[in-house]
RNA sequence: GCUCGAGUGGUGGAAUUGGUAGACACGCAAGACUUAAAAUCUUGUGUCCAUCUGGACGUGCGGGUUCAAGUCCCGCCUCGAGUACCA
C-alpha cells in the first residue's frame, strides 16, 4: 500500500474529533501544561502558509508535553470584535457579526486540516455575550479601583473615600492624573457630582479629557501602540491630536510593576527589551521655575539638573495650559496663532519636519532657582506635552534640540560641561552642542571642578535641601484610552446620571451589543451607538456610545480558557489554581507593545484583587518569524507584449512585473498558464533560454498585491498536512524570519514516503519483524532518541526534521524493519506527522491513541563505541583521520600518528613542537 | 540618532557552544529503469589549480587572542526589526 495521505488524513481528523482525543480535563495526578498561541484575528483573506507556522510550533510541543506525561491545556478561539469588518459593514451593509462567523467559519475549516490538537469545546470568541460578560465585568472593577503606591498594589475606591473622608489627601501617595490637595473637611461639603468628579482623578477606569490619537478616516481615536509613524496601524491613515473626553485604563499606575516583572519571565531578550523602551523609565529631578512678578512656578523634568548652569531658556509645549497663562498681551496675537497652526498639522507631519525648527516667544521670564537668573520662556514644539510636565529647561550647550532652538532664534549658549580631554571654548563657534555624559564642570559656581556624576548626586542634594525641587522618576508609558467611537466591539457597561458614569448593576451584565440600522456616525456626530433604539439603563439613564477597544477582549482571554463556560465568574478558583498560568505562549512580535503590556496590566490588577492567583500570565514566550514570499518576475520589454528570460535581459530594456508564484515552478515559468493568468497576456510572445522561461525572484511580504501568497489548503491537496507541518519547520528556525519556497517541499514528503516503505515491502505489503534489532539499529534509533528530545526542548523543531531524515535514511539503508525500533520511531514522530504516526500506530497493532503512547527513553549504552576516528591536523589543517581504540593512551595516540604514513610529507624536515590531543575530540600536531 | 538581531555554497539552512566548515534538503549535472514522460533509485556538486593521488583559498571587511576561531576580543560595513524631538 502506498502512502495514502488524503485517505490517513481525512480518516483520524474524524477519529480525533469523535474520539474526543483532545478533550482535556482537571487532573490532579498529572501535571499541568498550558501551552496557548496568540489569539487570532479571523480576516476574510483567510489563512496563507505563513499564519500555521507558530501554530504547528506549539502544536509540536504540546503533542511531545503530552507523551511525556503532562496534562496539555492548548485551546484556541478568535479575538472577533474589529475593525476589518466593520469596515466591511460600512461598504456592504452586511451586519459584522455574519461577516465575522463566516470568516471564522473559514478560518476553523482551514486550521482543522492541519491536524492541530486543540480541545474545541473551549473555544471562545469575545463578540459573545457569555465572554464580553467577563471583559464588562474586568472594567467595572477597574472603575471601582484605584491604584495605591505605597502598598504598590490596588485597592477598592471605597478605601479612597475612607481616607478622603478621614484626612483628604493628606498622607496619601495614589496614582492620579493630576496631583490634587484637598482636607478633609473640603472633601466633606463637595457635592455628589463634584466627588465623583474627583474619583475619576483616580480610579483605575476613568474618563478624562486629554489629547488623543484621533483617525478622521476611520472616525475613531487610537491607542498609542495603534498607532506608528503618525499613521493607523489597521488601514495606514493619518491620525491627528484632539481633545476629547475619553475612557482611559490608568495602565500607567503600574509601571514600575510591568518593568519589574520582565525579570521574572522567560521571553526573549530582545520582547523584553521593546517592553522596556516602551516603558521607557527614566530617573532625574523634577525642578521648580519661579515665573518673573507672577505666583505661577513651572514644573520641569530633567535627567541633567547637574547642567543647570548651562540654562539660558525655557520651552513650554504648545498644548501646555501653562502656554495661555504665560503669554503676555504684547505677544498674544503671536503666540496664539502659533499654536494654532501646530494644532492642524497631524502627528506625520510633526514628525517627518524633525528638522524645521519653530517657536515663539511668550513675553514671561522664569527665575533659575540655583542663580537667580533671569532666562525668556519660549512656546516651541519640541516639546511634547504629553511627557514629564510639557516644559523643559534648555541647555543648548549640551543638547541638540537646545541648541538648534537656540541658533534659530538668537539666545545665548553657555557651556557647562568640559568632555574628557577636550578644554572649554567660545559657543559661537561651534556647529553642534557638545556632548555631556561625561566631563568636567565649569560656569558652575558649586559645581565647578566637578565630575558630571559627583554633579548630578550634588545637584539632587542641593535642591532637595532649598525644597526648589524633588528628585523623579518618569515613565514614558501613557494611560489606554479606552474608548473607541465604532460599533463592533464590547460595549461599556455604564451608563449616566446627572452625567456622572455609572456602572451597570453586576447582575445586568452581559450588557448586550444592540442593533442599528446602520454602521455610521449618527448626523450629530455622535457613535454608531447613537443610533440604538431604547439605548438607556433602567428606562431612564442614557447608556455609553463609546465601545472598547480590540485589545479589551484579548487581555484575560487565556484565564476564560481554563473555565470557559463558568457563567459565574471569568474562572473558578479551582480551575485556576489547576491550570495557573501560561508555560509557553507563541505568537508574533507585533504585539510587544499593545497586547503584551495590556494583558500583563490587566493580569496584574485582577491578581490584586484576589481573582487569579499569578502575577505574570505568561511565564515562556517565543515570537516566531515571519513567513516572507518570494515573489517571481517576468522581464517585459518596454513598449511590447514580449518578455525575456531573465539570463538575456540584459540585452534588452525591460521592466519587471510580478507573476503569480503559482504558475511558476522553480522558477520556470508554465507559459500557458501565463497566458490565461490574465487577459493582457493572452497574446505575449517570449524570448527563452535553452527552451525555457526562467523568471527572476525577491524576497519581499508576502500579499495579494505581490502575487506570492501560497494557500496551506493547495498545499495540503498535494502534498497532505502532515508534509505541510514538517515543512513549516524544515524552512529554518523557528525564531528567524524567512521566506516560503514551495519548491523545497518534495524533500520532506519524500521522507514521509520513505518512512512509510519501512514498514511496506516491496510488495506494498505490511511487512513488521519481531525479530532483535542489531547494535546499529538500535544505535540509529538511540542517537535519534537523544537528538529529537534535546531539539524539542530547544525549540530547535527544524533541527529535529533533519535528524528523522538521517534516521530513515540509515534505517532505510539497513532495511530495518524491525518493531523494536519502528514503535519508537513512531511515538517520537508523533507530534510532528500526527496522521502519519496515527495510522502506523494502529498498523502496529495498537488500540489507543498515538497520543497517549510513552515517549521512548534513551539509552546511551546503544551509542558506545570501542574506538574512536580522529581528525589528525597539522598546524591546525585537517589532514587525514587515525581510528585510535577510545581508552588509547596520549602516548599510544602520539606514536600512531608519527609513525602513520600520510604523516610523514608533514613532518618531513620539520619538528614536532607540540602535540595538542583531545581525548575524543581532536589532534592537533605543531610543527616548525 | 538610540536599542536589539543577523550576515556561512546557486537556494533554505547545519555545526555537539573554541576542536573535521557546509550536516539535512532544494536546485543542477550524469547515469539506471522506461518506447517515452512522470515517479523512483544511484553517483557527483563551496571556489580555483591539477589527468588522478593532491593542493591553495574559503563563514560581510580589517586587525587581535589561541596549538586551534563561523564561534572569543577590538574597529568598521551591510541588511532587518523596534523606537524616536522622551528633556
Amino acid at each position: 500500500m502506498d502512502y495514502n495521505f488524503k485517505a490517513i488524513e481525512t480518516k483520524w481528523q474524524k477519529q480525533w474529533v469523535k474520539n474526543k482525543t483532545y478533550k482535556v480535563e482537571i487532573d490532579k495526578d498529572r501535571p499541568k501544561f498550558y501551552v496557548l498561541d496568540m489569539f487570532p484575528y479571523p480576516s476574510g483573506a483567510g489563512l496563507h502558509v505563513g499564519h500555521p507556522l507558530g501554530y504547528i510550533a506549539s502544536d509540536i510541543y504540546s503533542r511531545f508535553k503530552r507523551l511525556n506525561g503532562f496534562n496539555v491545556l492548548h485551546p484556541m478561539g478568535y479575538d472577533a470584535y474589529g475593525l476589518p469588518a466593520e469596515q466591511y459593514a460600512i461598504q456592504t451593509g452586511q451586519h459584522p457579526a455574519i461577516t465575522t462567523e463566516k470568516n471564522l467559519e473559514r478560518y476553523r475549516e482551514q486550521l482543522d486540516k492541519i491536524g492541530f490538537c486543540y480541545d474545541w469545546d473551549r473555544e471562545i470568541k469575545t463578540c459573545d455575550p457569555s465572554y464580553y460578560h467577563w471583559t464588562q465585568w474586568a472594567f467595572t472593577q477597574m472603575f471601582d479601583s484605584y491604584y495605591c503606591n505605597q502598598a504598590k498594589k490596588a485597592a477598592p475606591i471605597s478605601t479612597l473615600v475612607e481616607a478622603f473622608n478621614a484626612a483628604g489627601t493628606s498622607g496619601l501617595d495614589v496614582a492620579q492624573t493630576e496631583k490634587l490637595a484637598f482636607t478633609a473637611d473640603e472633601w466633606k461639603v463637595k457635592s455628589e457630582k463634584e466627588q465623583q468628579e474627583i474619583l475619576l482623578n483616580y480610579r483605575l477606569a476613568y474618563l478624562a479629557d486629554t489629547m488623543v490619537n484621533w483617525c478622521p478616516a476611520l472616525g475613531t481615536v487610537l491607542a498609542n501602540d495603534e498607532v506608528k509613524e503618525g499613521i493607523s496601524v489597521r488601514g495606514g491613515h493619518p491620525v491627528e491630536q484632539k481633545l476629547m473626553r475619553q475612557w482611559l485604563l490608568r495602565v500607567s499606575a503600574y509601571s514600575e510593576r510591568l518593568l519589574q516583572g520582565l525579570n521574572d519571565v522567560d521571553w526573549t531578550d530582545s520582547l523584553k527589551e521593546m517592553q522596556r523602551n516602551w516603558i521607557g523609565k527614566s530617573e532625574g529631578a523634577e525642578m521648580k521655575f519661579q515665573v518673573k512678578d507672577s505666583d505661577i512656578v513651572m514644573d520641569i523634568f530633567t535627567t541633567r539638573a547637574d547642567t543647570v548652569f548651562g540654562v539660558s531658556f525655557m520651552v513650554l509645549a504648545p498644548e501646555s495650559d501653562l502656554t495661555a497663562q504665560l503669554t503676555t498681551a504684547d505677544q498674544k496675537d503671536e503666540v496664539e496663532a502659533y499654536v494654532k497652526a501646530t494644532a492642524k498639522r497631524t502627528e506625520r507631519e510633526r514628525q517627518a519636519e524633525v528638522d524645521k525648527v519653530t517657536g515663539v516667544f511668550s513675553g514671561s521670564y522664569a527665575i533659575n532657582p540655583l542663580n537667580g537668573e533671569e532666562i525668556p520662556i519660549w512656546v516651541g514644539d519640541y516639546v511634547l506635552a504629553g511627557y514629564g510636565t510639557g516644559a523643559v529647561m534648555a541647555v543648548p550647550g549640551h543638547d541638540t534640540r537646545d541648541f538648534k532652538f537656540a541658533r534659530q532664534f538668537n539666545l545665548p549658549i553657555i557651556q557647562v560641561v568640559i568632555p574628557e580631554g577636550g578644554e572649554a571654548s567660545d559657543t559661537a563657534t561651534w556647529e553642534d552642542s557638545k556632548d555631556s555624559k561625561a566631563g568636567t564642570m565649569i560656569n558652575s559656581d558649586f559645581l565647578n571642578g566637578l565630575s558630571v556624576p559627583e554633579a548630578i548626586a550634588k545637584t539632587k542634594e542641593y535642591i532637595r535641601e532649598k525644597k526648589v525641587g524633588d528628585v523623579q522618576t518618569n515613565y514614558r508609558l501613557r494611560d489606554a484610552i479606552f474608548s473607541r467611537q465604532r460599533y463592533w466591539g464590547e460595549p461599556f457597561p455604564v451608563y449616566y446620571k446627572d452625567d456622572m458614569p455609572q456602572m451597570v448593576d453586576a447582575a445586568d451584565l452581559p450588557l448586550e451589543l444592540p442593533e442599528i440600522d446602520k454602521f455610521l456616525p449618527t448626523e450629530q456626530g455622535e457613535p454608531p451607538l447613537g443610533r440604538a433604539k431604547n439605548w438607556v439603563y433602567k428606562d431612564a439613564y442614557p447608556l455609553e456610545l463609546n465601545t472598547m477597544p480590540g485589545f479589551a477582549g484579548s487581555s484575560a482571554y487565556y484565564l476564560r480558557y481554563m473555565d470557559p463556560k463558568n457563567d459565574k465568574a471569568l474562572v473558578g478558583k479551582e480551575a485556576n489554581e489547576y491550570w495557573q498560568d501560561v508555560d509557553l505562549y507563541i505568537g508574533g512580535t507585533e504585539h510587544a507593545t499593545g497586547h503584551l503590556i495590556y494583558s500583563r496590566f490587566w493580569n496584574k490588577f485582577l491578581y490584586d484583587m484576589g481573582h487569579v492567583i499569578k502575577d505574570e500570565p505568561y511565564k515562556k514566550l517565543i515570537n516566531q518569524g515571519m513567513i516572507q514570499g518570494r515573489s517571481n518576475f517576468v522581464y517585459r520589454i518596454n513598449g511590447t507584449n514580449k518578455f525575456v528570460s531573465l539570463n538575456l535581459k540584459g540585452d534588452y530594456d525591460t521592466t519587471a512585473i510580478h507573476v503569480d508564484v503559482n504558475i511558476v515552478s522553480n522558477d520556470v515559468l508554465d507559459l500557458e498558464k501565463f497566458k490565461n493568468w490574465n487577459p493582457e497576456y493572452k497574446d505575449a510572445e517570449f524570448v527563452l533560454e535553452d527552451g525555457k522561461y526562467v523568471c527572476g525572484w525577491a524576497v519581499e511580504k508576502m500579499s495579494k498585491s505581490m502575487f506570492n501568497v501560497v494557500n496551506p489548503d493547495d498545499i495540503i491537496e498535494d502534498y497532505g498536512a502532515d508534509t505541510l507541518r514538517l515543512y513549516e519547520m524544515f524552512l529554518g528556525p523557528l525564531e528567524q524570519s524567512k521566506p516560503w519556497d514551495t519548491n523545497g517541499i518534495d524533500g520532506v514528503h519524500k521522507f514521509l514516503r520513505k518512512t512509510w516503505r519501512l514498514f511496506y515491502d516491496k510488495d506494498e505489503k505490511l511487512n513488521i519483524s519481531d525479530e532483535k534489532p542489531s547494535k546499529d539499529e538500535f544505535k540509529v534509533l538511540h542517537k535519534t532518541i537523544k537528538k529529537i528530545s534535546d531539539d524539542i526542548e530547544k525549540f530547535s523543531f527544524n533541527t529535529c526534521v533533519s535528524a528523522f531524515m538521517i534516521c530513515v535514511n540509515e534505517l532505510g539503508s539497513l532495511k530495518c524493519n524491525k518493531r523494536e525500533i519502528l514503535e519508537p520511531l513512531t511515538v517520537l514522530l508523533a507530534p510532528f506527522a500526527p496522521h502519519m504516526s496515527e495510522d502506523l500506530w494502529e498498523k502496529l497493532g495498537k488500540t489507543e491513541t498515538v497520543c497517549d503512547a510513552e515517549w521512548p527513553v534513551f539509552d546511551a549504552s546503544h551509542l558506545a563505541e570501542s574506538t574512536f576516528s580522529y581528525p589528525v591536523s597539522f598546524n591546525g589543517k585537517m589532514r587525514f583521520k587515525l581510528d585510535m581504540p577510545v581508552d588509547a593512551t596520549n602516548d599510544a595516540i602520539e606514536a600512531a600518528v608519527k609513525s602513520h604514513e600520510s604523516a610523514q610529507k608533514w613532518l618531513e624536515g620539520k619538528s614536532i613542537r607540540k602535540m595538542i590531543i583531545v581525548p575524543k575530540k581532536i589532534i592537533n600536531v605543531v610543527v616548525g
